[in-house]
RNA sequence: GGGCUGUUAGCUCAGUUGGUUUAGAGCGCUGCUUUGACAGAGCAGAGGUCGGAGGUUCGACUCCUCCACAGCCCA
């Protein structure tokens, strides 16, 4: 073995390993199943630091799994992602100088076909260098024909059910994808503006001040409204007032949606380019005028202005609107604006007929599923913010205005009539049926919105829709627990919940786990234009996918976002470089071996460490059943480098014989068990390399049986082990700061004696001892002198005597503390309330706190005495 | 504007139902050690009046209220 670990080779060798093994496929069987299905990236999208935590997580669960004996399935796959990706294609075809128009339907799906080809591949080699034990074998893609088939069905039977109907609606609408949004699709954003108030005169000659921060949608105002109760403009209701820059006279109307604190009370209603505006125009019968084109330039509809983007004809009527003595004033304003969740575009509140899914009847399953327990969310703050949504849920717009996609199962008469059915010849089935020429009927053009085809995820992956008893979905539905970023907590997360009890009558899973966002370590949100997004492939070229999934893992507490820092990828490779090279210890004792018996000592250190190895075993397994990561993986990096390492090994020095070493290697085939979730290369190496097992088999699938509950004597003595390895230290540190060099001669007093003399080896081992005494008397010799918890240590050695001097600060800076909690003590114990109002048993404690502490404060007392001497 | 978190060592975080002796860890920092598994290391050390102010309680990092600051989600 070299003394420096080198991953590359290594990982490359067990990564085709196990795939050429296909020791990650499942098959229904006997063995209690545990299944997951992973958040579908991007088609074509490259591996982020987000994909690296989010695999990791799930690669970490799915490999403790298979320890514990499951049969685990987790289920590889990939998202179409519509609206992402056509906006790529048609962007390529762009700068070919194509467009997607002209190119025509087929044409275009050829093409963004050949780009996810291109580009497909791409994820999923990334995700197997950072070794995700996923079964290859089940990848899905959302548009593979039975996936694609499912989505059109479930959306026929919705429709039937009466749950998705098509309607005229205020939506959002990307001008620059040129489709329509969901809500969820929408990022606000603060923006700094003007509110421009402007003068709407009346008949009278007096004149109407509106504040408004979208001035060029003055064009299509069809009345002001002020709140009913707002007596500044009761007179006001009824009158008329002139919409500025054009001829059109509004009435003004009252309406209990305008807030009457906000600029000047007036509000101007625009009903086709505000909700706001459209629900109040609703109410009072006003008529609409949109002025828009659908890429958000100004239409005909705006006389002068047609053809002007949205903020030239802000500027243009701004000024207009001065020049013709109308503006009053603009000032400052910052508000919120909402942005295209993909092409970041500004979006603009259209009316369009579009597709819904009436979301009223699946909210109450949702909210059902969590709020009893069902379904269980980590953390569990996250239910407020999910009942929040929930409760007030609006319908989801699943229209949009794509080609790449699930095509909506809609053909139209030419009189409008609706025919939706799974295929075409049903449609037109029906049709003739229903009076009509089937050969008139056209399709509706749009795909459907992505998370229409997510949402279905946990069902169509195991073919739930095209037969709904197969034998995966009974062995693998409900899975274990889906892992996911808390961004997507409704565009996906809910709907799943939803889809899986209206669809399928069960959960998809019973566990959400919530984990953070990457943020680079000054809490930025990593993104390409910050350039503090580092390329995960790169850092695994650096350091290792171990060290990389270490370092995820490790700046990953529970539940918050996580602040990821490269430097933490370094600290995983050291991590497997300390662990490799205490296998190359091993290596090295089982070269040397000799027939000798072990000494008493290394058989105690064995005793010892047999029981630090099971108490460790469970608080990791504790940990992870409660998905606490880091912690789960913090216990383990110090089991394996301070109890393993610096304790245990440093013990059976200068090693152990055959028979010692061959359980000594047992432990370490445990401690690689445990850490092989986290790490699986090097384990599986190390593993490898002290079992010479057949290269199908793996460290990741040896059963890891349970760790017995630790007995009482055994909890005593790991704690007096933990006694003896602090008073070891604290001996050093006499020894560093007074520069003894020599050994020790160490005489402890004590009331205890038989609890002290039982750790003479760990003393003698881990300190350069000349003799060891234990006596309950104090010594009478000048000596350095410990006081720690209940005993005294004398230490005699070279030079020792210059240090007394020092060593006195030292004791009296110690008295001055133990006085000042005995003080504490004493006042506690001198209250009456405490002694009437505190349980027995806690006064008990106090009680023995304080005398403890008396004793040391004697001891310190009478050391100071001594060095006066 | 509505809702939800958080504020503990230089940094990132633990701290289980209020009472374990001077509130813990990792990293970083300081000093010593180039000793034979590992300098990608070893050994030791320093460092915090638990955001502020009140309150409840015999007792508060822990429970409550208010304030300040930071962040997230939603409109």
């Amino acid at each position: 073995m070299e003394s420096r670990y080198a991953p590359q080779a290594v990982e490359a060798h067990w990564q085709a390993a196990w795939d050429k093994h296909q020791l990650y496929h499942s098959e229904p069987s006997s063995q209690p199943a545990y299944s997951l299905v992973m958040p579908p990236p991007n088609v074509t999208g490259v591996l982020h630091m987000g994909h690296v935590l989010n695999n990791t997580l799930q690669d970490i669960l799915a490999r403790y799994a298979r320890l514990k004996g499951y049969n685990v399935c987790w289920i590889p796959g990939t998202d179409h992602a519509s609206i992402a990706t056509e906006a790529k294609v048609v962007q390529r075809l762009r700068a070919q100088g194509r467009d997607k128009h002209t190119l025509g339907r087929e044409a275009f799906l050829q093409e963004a076909w050949r780009w996810t080809e291109e580009h497909g591949g791409i994820i999923v080699t990334q995700l197997k260098r950072l070794s995700v034990s996923a079964d290859w074998k089940r990848y899905r893609f959302t548009l593979d024909p039975p996936l694609y088939r499912a989505v059109i069905r479930t959306f026929v039977q919705l429709y039937r059910e009466g749950l998705i109907y098509r309607g005229k609606r205020m939506i959002h609408w990307d001008p620059a994808a040129l489709t329509a949004l969901s809500d969820e699709e929408v990022i606000y954003k603060t923006h700094d503006s003007q509110l421009a108030y402007v003068r709407y005169p009346a008949e009278s000659g007096e004149a109407l001040v509106i504040a408004t921060v979208r001035p060029e949608t003055i064009l299509a105002d069809v009345a002001v409204a002020v709140n009913p109760h707002d007596e500044r403009y009761a007179h006001w209701i009824g009158k008329r007032v002139r919409v500025p820059l054009t001829d059109r006279w509004v009435p003004v109307i009252a309406d209990e949606a305008v807030d009457p604190a906000f600029g000047t009370g007036c509000l101007k209603v625009t009903p086709a380019h505000d909700p706001k505006d459209y629900e109040i125009g609703q109410r009072h019968g006003l008529l609409i005028i949109d002025i828009f084109t659908p890429t958000a330039r100004l239409s005909d509809a705006a006389g002068p202005y047609a053809g002007l983007s949205r903020e030239e004809a802000r500027t243009r009527i701004l000024n207009d609107l001065a020049a013709a003595g109308l503006l009053e004033k603009t000032e400052p304003y910052t508000h919120s604006v909402g942005h295209s969740e993909r092409t970041d575009a500004v979006v603009e509140p259209r009316l369009s007929e579009q597709w819904f899914v009436r979301m009223q009847p699946f909210a109450q399953l949702a909210l059902q599923a969590v709020e009893k327990g069902e379904i269980r969310l980590v953390p569990e703050r996250f239910l407020a913010t999910y009942r929040h949504w929930l409760e007030n849920i609006k319908d989801w717009c699943i229209s949009r205005q794509l080609w790449w996609g699930h095509r909506i199962p809609a053909w139209y008469a030419p009189d409008g009539q609706v025919f939706v059915a799974e295929t075409e010849a049903e449609a037109h089935a029906a049709a003739q049926t229903a009076g009509y020429d089937p050969a008139t009927l056209t399709q509706d053009p749009d795909v459907l919105d992505t998370w229409f085809s997510s949402w279905l995820w946990p069902l169509s992956v195991f073919d739930f829709f095209e037969q709904p008893d197969n034998p995966d979905f009974r062995t693998y539905y409900p899975t274990e627990v889906l892992v996911t970023a808390p961004e997507i907590l409704f565009f996906w997360v809910a709907r799943m919940i939803m889809a899986g009890y209206h669809f399928a009558g069960q959960k998809p899973f019973s566990v959400v786990y919530l984990h953070g966002i990457v943020r680079d370590k000054l809490r930025r949100k990593m993104s390409k234009s910050l350039g503090n997004s580092p390329d995960p492939i790169a850092l695994m070229d650096t350091y290792g996918a171990d060290a990389v999934r270490l370092g995820i893992v490790m700046s990953a507490p529970a539940g918050n976002d996580l602040l990821f820092d490269e430097a933490l990828c370094e600290q995983g490779k050291n991590f497997c470089n300390k662990l490799w090279n205490s296998f190359r210890l091993l290596e090295l004792w089982r070269e040397r071996a000799t027939d000798k018996a072990p000494t008493p000592f290394q058989e105690a250190a064995y005793e010892w460490f047999s029981v630090r190895l099971r108490a460790l075993q469970r608080e990791i397994e504790n940990l992870l059943r409660e998905y606490r990561f880091y912690e789960a993986l913090h216990t383990l990096y110090r089991g394996v480098w301070e109890d393993f390492c610096s304790w245990y090994l440093e013990a059976l020095k200068p090693g152990p014989p055959p028979a010692l070493l061959a359980a000594v290697e047992r432990h370490a085939e445990t401690l690689l068990q445990l850490l092989h979730p986290f790490v699986p290369h090097i384990t599986e190496e190390l593993w490898h390399g002290l079992r010479k097992a057949p290269e199908h088999e793996s460290v990741g699938l040896l059963p890891l049986p349970e760790a017995a509950p630790l007995q009482p004597a055994e909890t005593a003595l790991l704690e007096s082990v933990a006694y003896a390895q602090e008073a070891i230290t604290k001996l050093r540190g006499l020894r560093q700061s007074f520069g003894i060099g020599g050994s020790l001669r160490l005489t402890v007093q004590t009331s205890r004696p038989a609890y002290v003399s039982a750790l003479e080896g760990w003393f003698r081992h881990f300190l350069p001892l000349e003799s060891w005494a234990v006596q309950t008397e104090p010594l009478q010799r000048p000596a350095l002198r410990l006081v720690f918890r209940q005993e005294v240590y004398y230490a005699e050695a070279e030079g020792a005597a210059e240090a007394l001097a020092a060593l006195r600060k030292k004791l009296e800076a110690e008295l001055e503390h133990t006085e000042r909690f005995l003080r504490t003590i004493q006042a506690k114990l001198q209250n009456p309330h405490f002694l009437a109002k505190a349980a027995p048993e806690v006064i008990a404690r106090e009680q023995q706190k304080q005398l403890d502490a008396e004793a040391r404060r004697q001891h310190l007392v009478e050391q100071l005495e001594a060095l006066r001497m």
